[in-house]
RNA sequence: GGUCCGUUCGUCUAGGGGUUAGGACGCCAGGUUUUCAUCCUGGUAACAGGGGUUCGAUUCCCCUACGGACUACCA
């Protein structure tokens, strides 16, 4: 009988959660929904020192900005609770008592200095210091003291961790969803601490624990834990637990040069690494999608492509379409170079299927924000101009010209469409206009075409200077358009004012 | 340094013992738009190198190079 996929994020609140910790989410998230799984939220709080408030609401709020909400986890409380670390601190120190009394874990009273400067002295020698069967029995541990002397030392108030002790000579055999089988060698490993002096559980412990009392059937996490498995699939192995399986996500690099994508490329590079806008405590600012006009579903299609695709041609999925197409083993194993030109050809294509009212109505808050009072078509402007816009911002970019009449004209493109026979020309077009009842843009074109046909005049002559006189630049859609929206009386207006300035 | 992981157009990637090595972004050109943008069409461009295995390797194996991660009482 096969269980109910569980899988968890288990994000540390050390401060905003970046892209790569988003793909981990929203690669989770698919992965459950697939298979009909739970989808829980974990806050791997354990390190008190680098905890930042404000981060775990930051985690909570970008997820379900992106609709990709937890089944489970802080404010959704089920069985498997507490979701936050340090409110499961209790819970661990048994777990890494059973492994003291199964001898599969010590207790270690080497201080911080005396491990410092065992690694200062190994460098300083080309080598490297690792705490393991080599050298173990050498150190300040509970494997060279009688039960009696820990026990006096620990009553005394001395401080200690609780290392792992890494078997010898041993062959360990991994598998991973992407990477398939892999092979460690134990003697390599060193004994990692597993519980802290000041009480609380490392990672390697805490998440262990919490993986197997909270029934996660799939440990789906970044690359960066590769090197780690051997250790968890040993901690199971102790404890006697069944390992879920394990797939390591490929990182996210820098779009240009080496390494992980980090927290300043982007503002440095004018693109977000985070979902949502953060502002730290120091003053420090970083930009979001969410702030930069992206639309949630643009950021998850992007980001599902990263390091997965579906082995078709198709790109553009609803978030519906990536769990029925998601599968882990099509995920790449190699590491991806973010690329933020591709995102916004994503959000350019997401933007197109937002319907003009929805998009009226954003466009009609940047107005606001901008104190603009129009009585104008708000609508009908937001339909002419959102082909060629990637963010509501862009519509703003391409037809300011309809809130703010043109002061002044291109002087390149002035050169080209006033001419002397100009003004005359625009005279005319005023009083053709004039006469016009039905102030549409057909009618309009209509009138102006036929008077350029029969009088033989050529179209560039008349309609350069229009635009420029409605626009100020020869950009925007159709002049007609433009003056069918602008209204007769404001069209007007603007002929007359380019008439004084060439004038 | 050590351990592990990786390497197909500039970028994201498909593919897989015999293919004109496919798509997308970008870029370039042409068309539409008597403007600009969009859009459409076309083009540019890749199997890291060297050895094997094989009738045949980009595909399988090994080595080298390069890239990355990890190497804390951080996650």
């Amino acid at each position: 009988m096969s269980q109910k996929v569980r899988v968890r994020f288990a994000p540390s609140p050390t401060g905003p959660l970046h892209i790569g910790g988003v793909r981990t989410a929203l690669f989770n998230y698919l992965f459950a929904k697939k298979h009909g799984g739970d989808f829980l939220l974990r806050i791997e709080d354990t390190d008190q020192n680098r905890y930042v408030a404000g981060a775990e609401e930051y985690i909570i709020e970008a997820l379900n900005w992106l609709n990709i909400p937890y089944d489970e986890g802080p404010g959704k409380e089920a069985a498997c609770g507490p979701y936050r670390q340090s409110e499961r601190k209790e819970l661990y120190k048994q777990y890494a008592d059973r492994l003291i009394a199964s001898e599969n874990a010590y207790y270690a009273f080497d201080t911080s200095e005396e491990l410092d400067a065992h690694r200062k002295d190994h460098e300083a020698n080309g080598k490297t210091f690792i705490y393991n069967w080599h050298n173990r029995l050498k150190l300040k541990n509970s494997l060279t003291l009688s039960s009696e002397e820990i026990q006096q030392k620990i009553n005394a108030g001395e401080e200690y961790v609780i290392r792992f002790k890494s078997p010898e000579d041993e062959t360990l055999h991994l598998n991973d969803i992407i990477r398939g089988h892999m092979h460690v060698e134990t003697n390599v490993l060193d004994d990692k601490v597993l519980f802290k002096s000041d009480g609380m559980p490392t990672y390697h412990l805490a998440n262990i624990v919490d993986d197997h009392l909270m029934e996660i059937t799939h440990v789906i996490r970044g690359e960066e834990w590769l090197p780690s498995m051997a250790l968890h699939i040993l901690l199971y192995q102790s404890f006697g637990w069944q390992a879920p399986k394990f797939a390591h996500l490929p990182l996210i690099l820098k779009p240009t040069g080496n390494g992980k994508l980090s927290k300043r490329d982007g503002d440095k590079m004018g693109f977000p690494v985070f979902p949502l806008e953060w502002k730290t405590a120091e003053g420090d600012s970083f930009s979001g999608y969410r702030e930069d006009g992206y639309l949630p579903e643009a950021v998850v299609n992007m980001l599902a492509f990263l390091g997965w695709n579906p082995g078709t041609e198709q790109e553009i999925f609803s978030l519906k379409e990536l769990i029925e197409a998601f599968e882990l083993d099509r995920v790449h194993k190699a590491g991806a170079k973010f690329d933020p030109e591709k995102t916004k050809w994503f959000q350019h294509q997401y933007i197109q299927m937002v319907d003009d009212e929805t998009l009226a109505k954003g466009f009609e808050k940047l107005l606001q924000k901008k104190e603009i009072v129009s009585t104008l078509d708000i609508k009908k402007i937001v339909s002419l101009l959102k082909e060629r816009a990637t963010f509501v911002a862009d519509i703003w970019e391409q037809g300011s010209f309809f809130f703010e009449a043109p002061k002044t004209y291109d002087p390149k493109a002035s050169e080209k469409a006033f001419k002397p026979e100009t003004p005359d020309l625009l005279k005319n077009v005023i009083s053709l206009l004039q006469e016009l009842e039905d102030f549409s843009s057909e009618n309009i074109s209509e009138k102006i075409k036929g008077w350029i046909t029969s009088e033989n005049i050529g179209f560039g002559k008349v309609m350069m200077p229009l635009r420029l006189a409605l626009v100020g630049e020869m950009k925007g859609p159709d002049v007609f358009d433009i003056a069918s929206i602008l209204g007769k009386k404001e069209t007007l207006h603007r002929i007359e004012n380019a008439l004084k300035k060439i004038g």
